[in-house]
RNA sequence: GGGCCGUUAACUCAGUAGGUAGAGUAUCUGCCUUUUAAGCAGAGAGUCGAAGGUUCGAGUCCUUCACGGCCCA
């Protein structure tokens, strides 16, 4: 039979090929060739929806027997096949489309013994074209009753077990598309993530930003703390960094004279995976011309209360298990004040670089020896504050060396207007009024090229152009950056970005066939 | 990069003390015209992640590697 399979299929399934196949890929080839000598064509481009299964369910779902009898009227849907349960000369089956899931019911009688036939060969996983009316099953279901199934498209590959469903992960992330079809849970998870992005969306125009696009691969890779990743354009011969932030050319667009615009799109950072970092993540970054720090955390404040409503219906929602209040006004303390009053620590063991660094090598960090006391305080806030954090709260005045562009605070220059955002323990905003004084940003880039030549591969590069601009003379403003990938985790209540994230970076499989 | 855990049929999982591989679902055959984790009877299906090693004998013990997960960095 492996030699028919390879003359059906001309060169396309090499004998070795077909006997790699699992026994139940074979019985599929075996259907797929005895329909196809049938006649019938396997993967055509003719079935006509009239309707979605969901526009059938809601309208009809609450109508009676007799109503539904008196109705007269056939639909035309599309689905695939999820389930069956067949008898000798009737079957039932569950097809889903892209909203729902709807019975169908399947007479030999009604459809005809050769179609039957047909029918019988058609199998889990294939995607079937049914016309029919509604009725209501003994035990009350609401089934359409077929006068045709039609095959759409021919499965060659069994689906996972409709009970436990596919729980690999591996396999989850891999083939979302199988993990799509068969768990629920992960559709509502995209299609919730997807309303998050267009509510985003949604309140930002409301508030008069404009959503703008920005190099995605850039000479020159700015406006964050991180490693890039590194192309190459041919015809140019030239060396492209992807992009770990938008923020300098959003800048730019300041200083060109915009004052209220946005940009959601990929950054892409050159470290480690975990359960919060993927490689390539979706940031929100906004700017607003004459408006400061404290005003961004307003905004913030009715932005996530907002999308909380929406999505979840509440202000107050559950992560893993933590009820967290998105309403009202947020705890804000200082960066500092947050080391004492969360952290635990006295002024001496933060402010002293020699106590500060002992105490971080005694929490089982790495810090090196000329470290600035900026960074090991950082590093302690890491340590003893942010997990802490799981009511939100904003977190003001950063250290000025870990804040290369943020404006200076007035009262104390060695802390900077910015703030970052914590919920559940995690970062999920930073923002700060922009540092718009060109000298004092060359300054700090001069700072930031003397650690990258000290080793440093997340400091930031120089950028001439950006202080061109900025000599121009950019408005005050502030912005932020928000982590669309974890804003999504948090009101999908899921434990890793990888659920919310549709292909997650993945090490390439060792046999991708199999 | 380090530690721990996992990888067995298409899926979800068992696998005793080292003795030659099991269940449920799915599939196939037969019966079955209102089922819904349909039912009854029967059958087939495995490179036990890969490669070495120990042993008369390895899914099981040891080593290395691959992929994944969690924690740490």
């Amino acid at each position: 039979m492996a030699g028919n399979h390879a003359n059906f299929w001309g060169n396309t399934l090499n004998a070795e090929q077909t006997q790699n196949l699992s026994q139940l890929q074979k019985q599929r080839l075996e259907k797929f060739i005895q329909l196809k000598n049938a006649g019938m064509s396997l993967y055509p481009n003719s079935f006509q929806k009239n309707t979605d299964i969901a526009a059938i369910t809601t309208e009809y779902d609450h109508w009676d027997e007799d109503g539904l009898k008196g109705l007269n009227q056939t639909f035309a849907m599309a689905g695939r096949i999820m389930s069956q349960r067949s008898f000798g000369k009737v079957a039932f089956l569950h097809i889903q489309d892209a909203t729902e899931q709807i019975q169908v019911f399947v007479q030999r009688d009604a459809i005809g013994s050769e179609k039957y036939a047909l029918f019988k060969k058609m199998d889990i996983g294939d995607i079937v074209g049914v016309i029919g009316g509604l009725f209501r099953t003994k035990t009350g279901e609401l089934t359409v009753k077929a006068d045709t199934v039609e095959l759409v498209s021919k499965s060659l590959r069994p689906l996972p077990e409709k009970y436990h469903g596919l729980k690999d992960v591996e396999v989850r992330y891999r083939q979302r598309y199988v993990d799509l079809m068969v768990n629920p849970r992960t559709r509502e998870i995209f299609q919730r993530r997807t309303k998050i992005v267009r509510l985003l969306r949604h309140f930002l125009d409301k508030q008069g930003f404009m959503e703008v696009e920005t190099p995605m691969m850039q000479p020159i890779p700015g406006g964050a703390t991180a490693k890039p990743f590194i192309t190459h354009h041919k015809a140019l011969d030239m060396k492209l960094y992807m992009r770990i932030a938008p923020e300098l050319y959003l800048k730019r667009l300041l200083v060109g004279g915009f004052e209220k615009i946005y940009e959601i799109n990929r950054n892409f950072r050159n470290e480690g995976i975990s359960t919060q970092h993927n490689p390539e993540f979706t940031m929100l970054e906004f700017y607003w011309a004459y408006a400061t720090y404290q005003d961004l955390m307003s905004l913030t404040e009715s932005m996530f209360a907002f999308l909380a409503r929406e999505i979840t219906g509440s202000e107050q929602i559950i992560y893993q298990g933590s009820e967290i209040n998105l309403g009202g006004a947020w705890q804000r303390l200082s960066f500092f004040e947050s080391l004492e009053r969360v952290g635990g620590l006295n002024q001496e063991q933060y402010r002293d670089p020699d106590q500060a660094r002992k105490l971080v090598l005694k929490l089982g960090e790495n810090v090196q020896v000329n470290e600035k006391i900026g960074k090991i305080q950082a590093k302690l806030f890491d340590l003893l504050v942010e997990p802490k954090l799981i009511q939100p709260h904003f977190i003001y005045h950063y250290p000025t060396d870990i804040s290369p562009l943020s404006r200076r605070n007035e009262q104390d220059p060695e802390v900077t207007d910015r703030f970052e955002l914590f919920i559940a323990g995690r970062e999920m905003a930073n923002a700060f009024s922009e540092l718009n004084d060109p000298m004092d940003q060359r300054g700090r880039f001069e700072e930031q090229v003397k650690e990258k030549e000290a080793g440093d591969e997340e400091a930031h590069f120089m950028d001439e152009d950006y202080i061109r601009a900025l000599e121009y003379g950019m408005p005050p403003a502030a912005g932020e950056g928000v982590g669309v990938d974890r804003l999504a985790m948090l009101l999908t209540d899921s434990p890793s970005i990888r659920e919310v994230i549709l292909f997650p970076l993945l090490r390439p499989e060792v046999n991708p066939g199999l």
